[in-house]
RNA sequence: GCGGGCGUAGCUCAGUCGGUAGAGCAUCAGCCUUCCAAGCUGAGGGUCGCGGGUUCGAGUCUCGUCGCCCGCUCCA
């Protein structure tokens, strides 16, 4: 598994699909470029994705907001406080913790501790037992809620303040251990800030903080009214949007899966309160039946059912797929509530409501979410198509079996040898077909070795022209998963290469 | 951020005891070639991640730094 992963990530550069971003200056971590082939590839999911969900659902809208948004957008988003984590690592263990869960915790602990007391002295007194009187009178019972008191004010201070030492400090006084080498041994804490900040105003003092998105949805929820005014929008509608996000990763890892700079694919929909659970069903269908629409091995998917849910959700779920270093997210289904409208209703002061004209009333209507990362939708479709065959007579031959439509360049146009008139010809197919596939002319070397070159970057068809060619106008196509030849007429090539790679039969099968 | 591994040509890698860098594939030009790579001739491409130190001399030893991979951690 770690060696094909090793494979991908050479094939992938050596072919033009991935680059590290500023290779020349030894790179930047987590952070990488699109070469000309990954451009493509990435470029027909994201047409395919909005195709499938704008272009097909007439109540699905686009939009393109924009990468900088008003600070307060993120306060009432709660990015501004849990995108703000203060860590604390042990030095035994390596392990690092969220200073606050920590602390947490241990006000959990005094709790329970009193609970405990509580528990046993009902077990004596039977039932003539007052829990409610023994809490309030027991001295051990009130030490411990006192304790618990005392410490979650004064650890609700600390996070106010944003004081850093006091937390350690409280870790230290209450002599709290890590969990797995049971040390004090611990760091001090750090706060690490998910959200990239940068400044409005060239003037440093009237400059205004700014932060880049660390996800597209809040665009949508601000433009909640824009598009649902303007567009004459009828619950239930959606909004889809495709752009970039950023996220000041502590950890990036593993290639492109987790970047620092990253591109979401997002669709809110908008309905009426009490059908958000079917509407969330709904999508959880419809999305997966869209992955399973690319053609890969459905093998490959699985649901994952959150337990534990965002502060904003009250159903989630995620479609894993098996990457090559396991089943990861890639993409995730929420459904959000009206958390998300009616914190902007609270912190904007506008009214984030729709008018029902079945009701005849105004309510904030709730969301389901649909969000899948576009650089890992590459990944998937990049490893799971990338494969080396042992062809029947022992040779060896790297291909990319990407779906037709998805293909960088659909066909390449290539004269079966390099003189008696079929460049000339070659050149004048290619001239007529570019005007509606990419294509790639090649005339250097063996055939077989520009078959086994446009393999490797998943070209599904290659069209040779030979002396045939030149005496009755027909070509040989040659099919890059068979590797078989078919004998086609000029006058049908164009409509057979649109059959082939439009996505219209992938769009038929959602 | 901690621990481990690694960094030499586009890719995969070799480089002995410290003596100014090699292979295969790939690329380019030409030849050959009438359908599945690896036939011929020639060419280009590396201040060995970067910076300091030791040394007469560093790809090799040493320190620092940057980056990558794995684990821990985090992950709306």
């Amino acid at each position: 598994m770690d060696d094909l992963f090793k494979k991908i990530l050479s094939h992938s550069k050596e072919y033009g699909f991935v680059f590290q971003s500023s290779d020349i200056y030894d790179g930047l971590g987590a952070v990488y470029d699109y070469g000309q082939n990954g451009v493509e590839l990435r470029k027909n999911l994201r047409e395919y994705w909005w195709k499938a969900m704008v272009q097909l659902n007439e109540e699905i809208v686009g939009l393109d907001s924009a990468i900088f948004m008003h600070p307060t957008t993120w306060k009432a988003s709660g990015h501004t406080d849990a995108f703000n984590d203060p860590l604390i690592d042990n030095k035994d263990s390596k392990k690092r913790y969220r200073a606050d869960v920590l602390i947490e915790d241990q006000i959990e602990k005094y709790r329970l501790k009193a609970e405990k007391e509580v528990e046993k002295a009902a077990k004596r007194f039977g039932d003539s037992f007052d829990a409610d009187l023994y809490r309030s009178t027991n001295p051990r019972v009130l030490e411990n809620l006192q304790k618990a008191e005392d410490l979650r004010k004064r650890f609700a201070l600390s996070a106010e303040n944003d004081d850093l030492k006091e937390m350690q400090q409280i870790i230290i006084d209450e002599a709290i251990v890590c969990p797995v080498s049971g040390s004090k041994n611990w760091t001090e804490v750090r706060q690490f800030n998910l959200m990239f900040s940068t400044d409005l105003g060239s003037v440093a003092d009237g400059a205004m903080k700014l932060y880049l998105r660390p996800e597209t949805a809040q665009g949508i929820f601000v433009n909640f009214l824009n598009v649902q005014k303007t567009g004459r929008m009828r619950l239930p509608f959606g909004i889809a949007q495709t752009g970039k996000a950023f996220r000041n990763e502590i950890v990036a890892r593993q290639f492109i899966f987790r970047m620092r700079e990253f591109e979401q694919m997002e669709m809110q929909y908008f309905v009426k309160p009490g059908t958000e659970l079917e509407w969330y069903e709904h999508w959880k269908a419809k999305r997966l039946q869209w992955h399973l629409s690319l053609g890969l091995n459905s093998s490959f998917y699985r649901y994952h059912d959150h337990d534990k849910l965002a502060h904003y959700a009250n159903a989630a779920a995620d479609i894993e797929f098996d990457f090559p270093f396991g089943f990861k997210e890639l993409e995730g289904i929420h459904s959000r509530t009206d958390f998300d409208l009616k914190r902007h209703e609270e912190f904007s002061g506008k009214k984030m409501q729709y008018f029902d004209p079945e009701l005849n009333e105004s309510y904030v209507p709730f969301v389901v979410e649909t969000s899948v990362g576009l650089d890992r939708l590459f990944l998937s479709v990049l490893s799971r198509s990338y494969d080396e065959e042992t062809l029947e007579d022992g040779s060896q031959r790297t291909v990319l079996h990407l779906p037709a439509p998805l293909a960088p360049i659909k066909a390449a146009i290539l004269p079966l040898v390099k003189k008696d008139g079929m460049p000339e010809l070659a050149r004048k197919i290619q001239k007529e077909l570019s005007l509606h596939f990419n294509l790639q002319y090649d005339e250097k070397d063996a055939i077989g070795r520009r078959y086994r070159r446009q393999d490797a970057i998943g070209t599904p068809f290659c069209i040779t022209i030979d002396p045939q060619s030149l005496e009755d106008g027909t070509i040989t196509m040659r099919e890059r998963d068979s590797m078989k030849q078919d004998r086609v007429d000029l006058n049908s090539l164009k409509e057979r290469l649109l059959n082939e790679c439009s996505m219209e039969s992938m769009l038929l099968k959602l």
